[in-house]
DNA sequence: TGCGTACTTGCACCATAATGCAAATATACA
DNA sequence: TGTATATTTGCATTATGGTGCAAGTACGCA
């Protein structure tokens, strides 16, 4: 099969290799206030993520309302607080889904000992 | 804990939290490329990858060295022509530890119903 | 109602990165 | 050795995106 056969061939991978999430999770102060969030484990305010970056509180609140868009976080507004939550659900079911997506494009030669014959990732 | 203090608390997903992957990801261009590559399981040359994409040639190159300095592709080149492969087993290892490490920090009242008490995912 | 706090938005600036063209490099082949 | 092919690199252009500051909005509280 030749890349232009392949490109006209869908697959689960089409729609999980999604630029906007990558793009979410491409920035080293994102990236950074994502790992606060993550290893946090609850809801915080935009206040609170910001002491863990150097940066202005206007780019903090930039950054999570990206995030959010980008279906990694959750926000919740109480009174003229904001909280945000990662949404360890989908973000988790995400990062299997393009595994087992690219697993399942793995041709079987690629790596032998694997129960399916390829990736030996399992 | 605050997010301050997660910040300083040193889990897996600091180091799996990487920009560089994910910015390799994040263009549009590049990740129709990739797909391609994924779906076509085979070593596939510059050209070839080419006429996936209305982007000149050029780009093609730059872009495919990029996915290679990310990790996520390799080279090899035999005469004047250039192979790349996906590197399957290395990406969905990568994917799922990212899962994993996530999942790891979750909090246990976050979704019941789960093994671990928590993102239900598994 | 007035003030302070939490956050967001507008704007300008700067850095990075994507793109196409042309030229250069590397290699196969006659 | 000369020519054609495959890919890369230099360069200029353009687009995108991150940042800080200042101002605006929303809301709680005295």
């Amino acid at each position: 099969m030749t890349p232009v056969q392949a490109a006209a061939c869908c697959r689960p991978i089409d729609d999980l290799l999604d630029p906007e999430l990558f793009k979410a999770l491409s920035d080293p102060t994102r990236s950074r206030l994502l790992g606060c969030l993550v290893k946090c484990g609850c809801a915080c305010t935009v206040s609170d993520v910001g002491e863990c970056c150097a940066v202005d509180l206007s780019v903090v609140s930039r950054h999570l309302s990206l995030l959010e868009r980008a279906g990694v976080v959750q926000s919740s507004k109480t009174g003229r607080t904001v909280h945000y939550v990662v949404d360890y659900a989908r973000l988790c079911r995400t990062m299997r889904a393009i595994a087992d997506a690219i697993e399942q494009c793995c041709p079987a030669e690629q790596l032998p000992g694997c129960a399916r014959g390829c990736c030996g990732a399992r």
